[in-house]
DNA sequence: TATTTTTGTTCAAACGTTGAAACAAATATA
DNA sequence: TATATTTGTTTCAACGTTTGAACAAAAATA
């Protein structure tokens, strides 16, 4: 009950009579300090329930061992297990982690940076908030010299590392698949074309409606913020056209949920009537039914190599390594929800 | 580029010719300090683009400003806006958030407790993992002083603050409304025992059901995990007796999913042959067809009273405040997969 | 044996901030 | 006018750790 005081350096260097600084060297495992004394020190750290004091030999050495991580949300698969894996990379290696979410706010992800900055993280991976158009909270971070790392939703402008996967390249895959499953109208539910994996998705789309030389229609592709919600409103607005699309292709796996629910209230068959293509492969997309295909991100391998780059970065903050832009690529869970041949 | 030292204290002083204690308590707006130093102070700071080191003044005051948060998995939305509550109220009093995910893991939670110390944190508010049963990580929080508030799942054997919905009474007014829509046989889909509220909600099922002289049968009622997979095991299970439930009461929404899906492929119809009813309204419940009727556990609510524990727990750490245990009332609410009366 | 090298430790300053105590100047009180 | 009080600032030590330089003792080399 009583409230000790904390134990210190100090107070073992007095058990054993050497100073504290032969201490601190023998438990940072200086090559000086005798193995004996090393020992001992250990011995009576581990008596004495010795915690090392963070704060003082990170305002010494001016480092502080944490990382900030900023993320839109953390309440979908996508972002929990890249965080997962930023933790898992990061712990091996000494280093804390910060999350702060975002929830897609521009202001949010400024006072998070804020936040960041003022507990003094040695290094921050993010990725942007839908909202977010303008890079002063983050040109500010490049500004103090912290290291960036932006994934999945990245700028190109701000010139740091990026991990994400080939949006462009997604869309194509998407489009092969539905062009082979028999599908000719084929409509986009698309994320906001301000955002650079949104603008690349909705690209890829119409370059590979134009490869297989289908007509593109500006009706069949709507942005939105890819919500259940807005989902719902698109599909039933698509559903309204005299000339109703054959297959949906949602840039995100809830608007594609939305969609789906649109279409069972209405009665119309998925596939066979309407086929359903969604992105980031939620756990959900394979529970529902009927399953939704979906794009698979591989989001513990974002997050792996998100923490490594960080790693090299702040090793070597001086070092001019040529930039990272990472993209992996992404692969096509086909499941129930676009499956018209086997019917 | 040229890598810049950082402003302090120090600086703002010489250009001023006073001393770096003078700024420091312009600065913190010292009362015996005069507006014209105040205003000069702070001009100064502006213009070198001062930021005050937060490691140094929170080795000083020994105070880090930092609260940790231990959660199972931040990919459920019961949890992430718990998270975003706690984050609201405590950015508000100067207190930045870390967030640290168990995956329901036992180790992994004892690693996020270690890393929260040995970042020195302010406070603790923790949900603990499934597994957790030994406590011993638990009770080194508190042997170090620091405020430690549980939620959700508790432990009373820790005898700290704890903020968490009825779960007893909520079972009652499940049980309630399933007996008033003619349901006899109610089969409970229920979490593992050794967890208090999982043990409270079974506890209230069995109490309600004699309250309505139901028999009780200890096949209609299965321990799981409460995942999806587990929902649909236990569901193919109960299916198979020779007289089946005509109501499940699972302990949690993903389970009901489950039981949902397996209902749905056999056919079977909710609410009209079998009503469903889950817990802690997840969103995807009212997205679901039918609609999953849900006990919501007023997440921000319990993320706001949490929160403001801890910061009343850390302004006055020594003082005895009786122990607050916070049970805050649950809400039911009725959706499709249990309105039989509606028919 | 004299000299250099190595080994193990101590010394002292530093990281940037804070706060109690000391102090001088200005103002209020007697 | 002398004394007490208030105001605004400085002085100085401290928070707990780290680190380069200094040093003495021991070991290796000449």
């Amino acid at each position: 009950m009583a409230s000790k005081k904390k134990t210190t350096i100090k107070d073992i260097a007095n058990v054993l009579g050497i100073t504290p600084s032969a201490v601190s060297k023998a438990l940072n495992n200086h090559p000086r300090i005798s193995d004996k004394t090393k020992a001992a020190v250990l011995q009576i750290a581990k008596n004495l329930n010795y915690q090392p004091n963070h704060l003082a030999s990170a305002l010494r050495k001016g480092k502080s061992n944490l990382v900030g991580v900023i993320i839109p949300k953390a309440n979908s698969h996508f972002f929990s297990s890249i965080i997962e894996k930023i933790e898992e990379v990061l712990n091996d290696k000494g280093y804390n982690v910060i999350i702060a979410q975002s929830n897609e706010s521009y202001n949010k992800e400024c006072k998070s940076i804020d936040a960041l900055l003022y507990t003094q993280v040695d290094g921050i991976i993010a990725s942007m908030a839908n909202e977010t158009v303008k890079l002063d909270y983050y040109e500010k971070i490049k500004s103090k010299g912290i290291p960036l790392i932006l994934f999945d939703r990245g700028e190109n402008d701000l010139n740091v590392d990026y991990v994400g996967i080939d949006d462009y390249l997604s869309s194509h895959v998407v489009i092969d698949h539905l062009v082979k499953q028999g599908c000719k109208r084929i409509a986009h539910i698309a994320g906001f074309s301000h955002t650079r994996i949104y603008k690349n998705r909705i690209r890829g789309y119409r370059d590979a409606l134009e490869k297989f030389s289908l007509p593109i229609e500006e009706s069949l592709i709507i942005e939105s913020n890819l919500g259940i919600e807005d989902g719902r409103k698109i599909m039933t607005q698509l559903l309204k056209l005299k000339n109703r699309p054959d297959a949906i292709y949602a840039a995100g796996d809830y608007a594609a949920l939305g969609a789906l629910q649109v279409m069972q209230e209405q009665h119309i068959h998925v596939p066979k009537d309407i086929a359903l293509v969604g992105f980031t492969n939620e756990p959900f997309t394979s529970l529902v039914t009927p399953s939704i295909t979906s794009v698979d991100q591989h989001s513990t391998q974002i997050g792996k190599v998100a923490a490594e780059t960080l790693l090299k970065r702040m090793d070597s903050p001086n070092e001019k390594v040529t930039l990272n832009k990472l993209i992996l690529p992404a692969e096509l869970i086909i499941r129930s929800s676009s499956k018209k041949n086997q019917l």
